[in-house]
DNA sequence: CTGAAAGCGCTTACAG
DNA sequence: CTGAAAGCGCTTACAG
């Protein structure tokens, strides 16, 4: 790996030094043009223009940045940028990025801690001003020494473990209170969830928000409607169940499905799930936008580069109810839910 | 924009320099020693590590990189990340830059020339070695300076025009010629086609491969039928249509679903189509894989950096029919080819 | 208004 | 085995 010639041929570009030789000029005198410097006689500037023309030059960013000491990018780690919110994500981050002038580097970690690890230094060794990082389980303990030399680190979807950084996180608790709150307002009072392992960040929030809506509505909740699996879904007592994630929406629905009709569970989704409006009946999610989690973290990460020094932050991107049952969205074509 | 300061704080990190004078070695000993270059006695080598370890030193690569000419980096120019195609041959191209040890500079255009010519002008002021670009409509003269200039590019998707460069193609043609042959196999003659306006590389293409399979039938082609337009296609003599996108393939079942049953044409889409497998019936759709695309152009990619010099290339990632009625998918998959 | 020198952090020749 | 010098392409002080 990396073993590439210098350059194919073509080769080298013209530097300041070649244009300053062209033009009769000192090395500064044409620096001084190309940053727009002022105190250069106009002719003086125009025969340095004149150089820059015909030799072809472009000023090389990495060597100016070297001298700067700053680079002017950013690094953008994510799960998999290959994925739906990964990908939306990174555009929000992308977004604000430019709008500083700034380049984006970006990687996936396919939610592996050692490529987190490793993309994250390469990209520290690279000295990018600052990070947004879509954490992978565990800790991070490896950015401590890099925070403290001074390169800025921002979370997206999860917060950071044993760490005080900013995170752009999106409002899980809220949106599940806003779902069991709808489920119970349509009359449900034995209400489930369905998803991840309950020691991760997602499916604490999500429960969090569910046991505070059931509080508010003086309802009861028996342990065993939390810790659903498929299987156990369809001999629950359970009327209404919150499913974790489109994974868990999509497998709720087929497992309802091919137990038959006379197995009436309603289903609320958490995140977007597009196969959603065209069933019929439809199904509510909580859905949100990812791209917003982006540019949230990417402004605080500027707002660190633009001197920013205080504690950690938290922002959280709202979700809001989808209810598919509205006829904004005419259906593509017949469904049944036999299909999904 | 871009008028950060230098660093927060935690600021400068140590250099070689200040590792030598740790060590008490000249700063050539710290470089053998951090480059594993042979002939360093075992006692300096573990005084520079201690020095190294004592300090966190970690090396500038941007600096390295500066001296050696190279900088590493792979630019990837798509038309907006955010959305799934874009996302998906991202990531392509993202596993074959790390397996060479690059990193990857991320951008998008929103498919707007002005935007793709700014943005890789930066990219080339950086310095990076090669580009993945996923063109805008229009041409790219300003490239051609750039790759004489010694940076490797490779188009993804659509093919460079006034230029020679390296492209990695869907075989849209090929696609289309199956897609046809297979509706006239299922007793269709009178088939239309629906997509972009005919300028357009796609469209353009999948006309080629529609008119190769007609021609192959001997079956005639009413001009009418591959100028379709929603409306039109009500109305027309059409018993069957190929539609050239996700977006045709959604307003053509719309658009036969608002006119009622009375209306039976057979639909095929181009392109992934998440609702397909869950209509009844199943909506056939032709599928490629977008990663796969950015897998081919960054491998063309590292072959110029590694030295081929020839023309331009070509590479076609094939696409594939899939017909959701039949049993070849099992039901239990939730989201086909591209991950919906 | 213009330029010669030193330096960003590292590597590449050359000496000892 | 180790180091002093020059240089990558540019900018930052400082002189004239």
């Amino acid at each position: 790996m990396n073993n590439h010639t210098p350059a194919g041929r073509g080769g080298s570009r013209p530097t300041m030094k070649d244009v300053a030789l062209r033009a009769g000029v000192a090395l500064k005198t044409v620096s001084r043009v190309v940053n727009g410097e002022p105190g250069v006689t106009p002719e003086t500037t125009s025969r340095v223009l004149g150089a820059i023309e015909e030799l072809g030059f472009r000023r090389n960013e990495s060597a100016r940045l070297l001298r700067t000491g700053r680079t002017a990018t950013i690094g953008f780690i994510a799960d998999n940028w290959g994925d739906r919110e990964s990908a939306a994500l990174g555009r929000g981050v992308e977004e604000v990025t430019r709008e500083h002038g700034f380049l984006l580097f970006a990687g996936s970690t396919d939610s592996d801690p050692v490529r987190e690890e490793e993309l994250t230094l390469r990209l520290c060794a690279r000295r990018v001003d600052g990070l947004v990082i879509v954490p992978t389980p565990g800790q991070h303990d490896y950015l401590i020494s890099e925070i403290q030399a001074g390169i800025a680190a921002v979370f997206a979807m999860r917060p950071p473990v044993h760490l005080d950084a900013d995170a752009a996180l999106v409002d899980e608790r809220g949106a599940a209170r806003t779902a069991v709150s709808h489920l119970i307002a349509q009359g449900h009072q034995r209400i489930g969830y369905l998803g991840g392992n309950h020691e991760g960040y997602r499916t604490r929030q999500l429960l969090a928000g569910y046991s505070e809506a059931m509080a508010e509505a003086a309802l009861p909740v028996d342990a065993a409607w939390t810790a659903l699996t498929p299987q156990r879904l369809l001999n629950s007592a359970v009327t209404a169940v919150l499913c974790g994630s489109r994974e868990y929406t999509a497998l709720a629905l087929r497992t309802l499905e091919s137990a038959g009709t006379s197995q009436r569970v309603a289903v609320l989704g958490f995140g977007a799930f597009e196969v959603a409006e065209h069933l019929t009946p439809g199904v509510p999610v909580m859905v949100y936008d990812p791209a917003e989690v982006g540019r949230e973290a990417a402004e605080m990460l500027f707002g660190r580069l633009d001197g920013y020094t205080g504690p950690g932050r938290r922002v959280y991107v709202p979700a809001a109810l989808v209810t598919h049952d509205s006829a904004a969205i005419p259906p593509a074509a017949p469904l049944s839910v036999s299909d999904v």
